[in-house]
DNA sequence: GTCTATAGATCGATAGAC
DNA sequence: GTCTATCGATCTATAGAC
């Protein structure tokens, strides 16, 4: 049985992009179709529940993108400075500094929150939860540890919306970079 | 002739409340129709420019309450911690400390950019005018205030979204209140 | 000016050939 | 397992009665 053609990760990922340019319901099929290289039919084979579960399956691919790139390295005790430039800076790159969207984010925002509400509840409380646990091992409250690790994603999610409505990325990078410099100016 | 049974603004307003819960590509005319009580044809005699006509509309709504509410008031040199108070007071409220979302930060993260960039980038832009330029009728530099009013923009938008995310408006209201707090200590 | 009926296109989803 | 053809539903938009 030879490879598939088109892997399909790769075609997940495509489909990502489309769905974070136009929207869960403003992505039709035809679009996906072209965007990934799959027929119908093999869509429909990889994910029988049609379009939720494509996006669901998105989803799952973020959430272990961001497990391993995101999460997992804050489960150290090394120097904040380094963990936490580590951070931002995975977070820069990922969002391409403001211009492309989080897409939990937007389904939380627009689209289907009802929907995908357990994934993206999951995705934003795990994030908190491992930033705040290494605030917390780096010395600070429970409490601080918290309110800071939800500053941190306000600033960030924050920082996409305005980057997209005013079409300039400063605003992003200047928002994760306070955020940053907010955290280690706790942690002195 | 008798006045129309539905007032055309309060039409407007139950439908920017479709599109918030929905999205843009979200909301069928079917929903808009049930909504705001108005049949098809009345729907296209008002908007002849159809779905979009009608979106550009609960825009220009929008635009004018916060012109009138929000922008306006700004334009002032009163005491500060009246002024902001007021302003953050206004914001807490209209946005239902986070349950209600904004629906231009929806349509610029989403749904709609291309299609409304020029309302989306006009609202925010004289937000961040209104507010800067009051600040440096307080006294600060015309850089710091404006670094402040994104800081405060970024702030509400993030706590929109995380309020969303997470279902939890207290994101929201700590946001709102450290954007504030900063502003005030930025002026002592 | 507002309604109903319906057009024409596209939607998501399925069936059946290969 | 992947394709094309096509389904019924729903979409936005229009036409025509009143």
């Amino acid at each position: 049985m030879p490879a598939p053609k088109i892997d399909k990760a790769q075609a997940i990922a495509a489909i990502a992009e489309l769905f974070r340019e136009h929207g869960y319901h403003g992505t039709s099929y035809a679009q996906i179709i072209k965007a990934s290289g799959l027929g119908k039919g093999s869509l429909y084979n990889y994910f029988p529940g049609g379009k939720e579960d494509i996006a669901k399956a998105i989803l799952r691919q973020i959430d272990c993108w961001f497990e391993e790139n995101i999460f997992a390295p804050l489960n150290t005790n090394n120097d904040p400075e380094i963990v936490l430039g580590k951070m931002f800076n995975t977070v820069d790159t990922y969002f391409a500094s403001g211009q492309r969207i989080c897409l939990l984010g937007s389904f939380a925002l627009c689209d289907a929150k009802e929907q995908f509400s357990s994934e993206i509840k999951s995705y934003f409380q795990r994030w908190i939860k491992a930033l705040s646990t290494y605030l917390q091992k780096q010395g600070l409250s429970e409490t601080e540890s918290q309110n800071l690790a939800y500053g941190v994603m306000v600033a960030i999610q924050g920082g996409l919306v305005m980057a997209q409505a005013t079409d300039n990325t400063d605003v992003f990078v200047q928002a994760i970079s306070e955020a940053k410099n907010i955290l280690l100016k706790a942690l002195k």
